[in-house]
DNA sequence: TGGCGCATCTTGTCAATGGCAAGATAGGAT
DNA sequence: ATCCTATCTTGCCATTGACAAGATGCGCCA
């Protein structure tokens, strides 16, 4: 555990990230300064460069508990497609902060190994609700590149989750759709692999 | 038109605008500087200041220029749902700049009127698409704020592409799909409102 | 044709930031 | 008790965004 031991601070670490996510989440990634993040925690401008070295560093931590944290609310779903894409919109929105700053990946070192490790825990969970479809064919390409069966399947569950959490965050949707993003994440979703328009 | 007429510079806004595309092209627009447009296009650092007023003034001017050009874009196709959502994805390949300043609009105004009526643009053709659906129902509704009918369609095609174009941009996708965002986008679309996992 | 007005652009300045270097502090090990 | 080392502070510099004030030159109108 990284738990509550601590030096002259009591786990400065864990209070910086902290305080990232509240101001990523006042004023967005590109506002962030690490020297509010000092301020914030009450420690001296030069603190946060400890223990990340630079702005990439404090985003590359933020980057891999993010895929971590929603690693574990896919893998914490039964595994079926529609709960794992309104789990996917629900941690988007939840963890705005990580979520915004998980695909800036000029933001932050996404070649880092703890990043790899993580994205990809997050990647396979994802993965599995696909291939789990019961209507999945087992094709996998036609040798020219295409992106064709489960592979197209993913792809597309993946995009259609992940452009909803996008657009909601970015405020663009109209106002007509209400304010819930699990129930409308529902709807959507069921447009997939589906007839158009099934009021039901 | 703004055309070609010009002062000492000879149309500094365009030139800056050019610069702004290509700076953000090569670092993303977090790391903008106007201090670094200006050297771009050969003049002083508080030149930028005259014409946009500050950052958030040439991100408003990147904002409107990227929804006229995407309007622009989808007026030109057919009017079919697969068209529209692969003219979609190319303009955010082709435009990236533009399309990550459009959806991030904690960098600009984007309540300003210029804003609004360039997006209202883009939006109604893109809603066209959904709505000459052939098996598009008329039921707008349930009365309870959920999305059903057309608008939860739209809403699933819009972020069908939209999360695509997303990851594709985040180079969030693994490198099994190939290199033509617009052959995968096609693929990827078919999904939508038809059966799982057609290898056709 | 010649001067005037104003948009355009420059120079100068200030506060804030990221990053680096060097020093101070305190907890834990020997 | 003393040293060691991670932790944190102070000080500094280059860069940036923003603002103020001045210089420049195009176009209009007499």
């Amino acid at each position: 555990m990284t738990g509550t031991r601590g030096y002259h601070h009591g786990d400065l670490p864990r209070a910086l990230l902290a305080a990232a996510e509240e101001a990523i989440r006042e004023s967005g990634p590109a506002a962030l300064s690490l020297r509010d993040l000092a301020r914030r925690a009450g420690v001296s401008h030069a603190a946060p460069a400890h223990h990340f070295g630079d702005r990439a560093g404090l985003f590359t931590a933020l980057a891999v508990q993010g895929f971590d944290l929603l690693a574990e609310a896919l893998e914490s779903t039964g595994g079926e497609l529609l709960d794992l894409g309104v789990a996917y919109v629900d941690f988007a929105v939840r963890h705005r902060a990580h979520f915004e700053v998980m695909f800036h990946p000029d933001l932050y070192r996404s070649d880092a190994a703890e990043v790899r490790a993580a994205r990809d825990r997050a990647g396979a969970a994802l993965h599995a609700g696909v291939t789990a479809l019961p209507a999945a064919s087992t094709d996998v390409g036609d040798g020219r590149g295409g992106v064709h069966g489960p592979l197209g399947d993913a792809l597309a569950a993946w995009s259609i989750v992940h452009g909803f959490a996008t657009l909601w965050l970015a405020d663009a949707l109209p106002p007509g759709v209400g304010d819930d993003p699990r129930e409308v994440a529902r709807t959507v979703i069921g447009r997939l692999f589906a007839p158009a328009a099934d009021p039901g």
